[in-house]
DNA sequence: GGAGTCAAAATTATCTATAATTTTAAAAGG
DNA sequence: CCTTTTAAAATTATAGATAATTTTGACTCC
């Protein structure tokens, strides 16, 4: 009846394997390997390698030839990296969309945000915000954009998963509902300066660490 | 003595087919049939099917489920998108990198656009003109960024293989000095400014030809 | 006890083989 | 003559097997 879009074993085990780095189920540095993967997902390792090859151009995994693939692992300079770079491809996304967005996108982005309110842990919430940005910024209609930006929601996903600290989400709600808010009037370059500021912005916060020295941890929210 | 940074047989066929998509010698929509290329290359498909996985992530290629992979089309709208993000981006590589460009890179780069003056062929002309770009961006050391703008350059110089018109070098070798000229002095808004004007400028002009109607050309020149 | 060495085990990269699907082209029917 | 059907050929996707490399871990020697 509903045919998936991508029905190829590899895309399925790609797909699979992105949340759980996403999600911080594999850590980072730690090894993926074909066999074991093969294995538990009942097929050869072909289509497991090119899942791979997928992960490694999303920049969620790295490839050493002849000595196997880890998940990647990051740092501060890469959370500020993908942070600005999202600034930048979203506020172009979104001068493009401007023209295209309607009452009803702008309702259902505004509903997003309020689910986001809602939201009882992060995985919702980050479900949501992604959900709110993906809405305003389809409708710019450049695929390549898109994709680009896609991708570097998931490093963002995956940086917030890992160093989630409650009241960060207020902030964004804010930013949200005032981006909204220029929208409706048409005051475009107002949201595109709110979306820009709103992105870049990184969350930071001592590690409650149980033991050891309480290192700083750091965050995309928006 | 030296190594290869890439060794593994799919990477050196994406590379290759890369090339051949990038100079035109694969027209757009071409089938790409796995059996056919391992013969060429003198092995099965398997690589050959890794090298496309990433070929689809570089946007150099489309894969449909079953039904195989060809050479990914483009239209005005594309080259329009291709230059948007190229635009961004490399302004933000620039703001990053002003701070570490030395004088000795400068002058590297001034050579490149030199030689870009001097090139015989479009292909010579576009080596030298990634050469100028790549010297003043890579000093901002954000790989992500970096890679990014790799993969776009690598469709800018698709379009403008497919339409190169004379001429149109002109006014890149002008922009080149004058970023170069305001790097110098220290000017990095200026020089981003005229960057950002430079990559979005999209050359046109009517193709030439010989029968048929004549339909309009365009192509990233910067 | 620790550094270095070497062999066994695990793992990667690739090839060959096979099943399933799509494309093609030819034949039949209107 | 054009459409539809149908069978053959080509092609894709995956499985299973093999060679080469890397990792692991025990053992020796100092």
């Amino acid at each position: 009846m509903s045919k998936e879009p991508e029905d190829t074993i590899a895309s399925r085990i790609s797909r699979v394997l992105a949340d759980r780095i996403v999600r911080g189920e594999l850590a980072p540095g730690a090894r993926l390997r074909q066999d074991h993967i093969a294995e538990e997902f009942q097929t050869s390792h072909v289509p497991v390698r090119e899942a791979f090859r997928r992960l490694e151009a999303q920049g969620l995994a790295i490839s050493e030839p002849r000595r196997g693939v880890r998940v990647a692992s990051f740092d501060l300079a890469e959370v500020r990296e993908v942070a600005e770079m999202r600034a930048v491809l979203e506020v172009l996304a979104l001068r493009h969309a401007a023209r295209h967005l309607t009452p009803a996108i702008l309702d259902a982005a505004e509903e997003a945000t309020r689910e986001g309110d809602a939201a009882a842990d992060v995985h919702a919430w980050e479900e949501a915000n992604r959900r709110f940005h993906r809405l305003i910024l389809a409708p710019c209609g450049m695929r390549r954009l898109l994709a680009s930006i896609d991708d570097l929601h998931a490093a963002s996903a995956r940086f917030l998963f890992s160093a989630w600290q409650s009241g960060w989400e207020k902030r964004t709600d804010h930013d949200h509902r005032a981006i909204l808010a220029a929208l409706r009037q048409g005051k475009t370059d107002e949201a595109a300066a709110t979306l820009q500021k709103h992105v870049q912005w990184i969350g930071r916060g001592p590690q409650p660490a149980k033991n050891g020295a309480p290192r700083e941890i750091f965050a995309i929210v928006g």
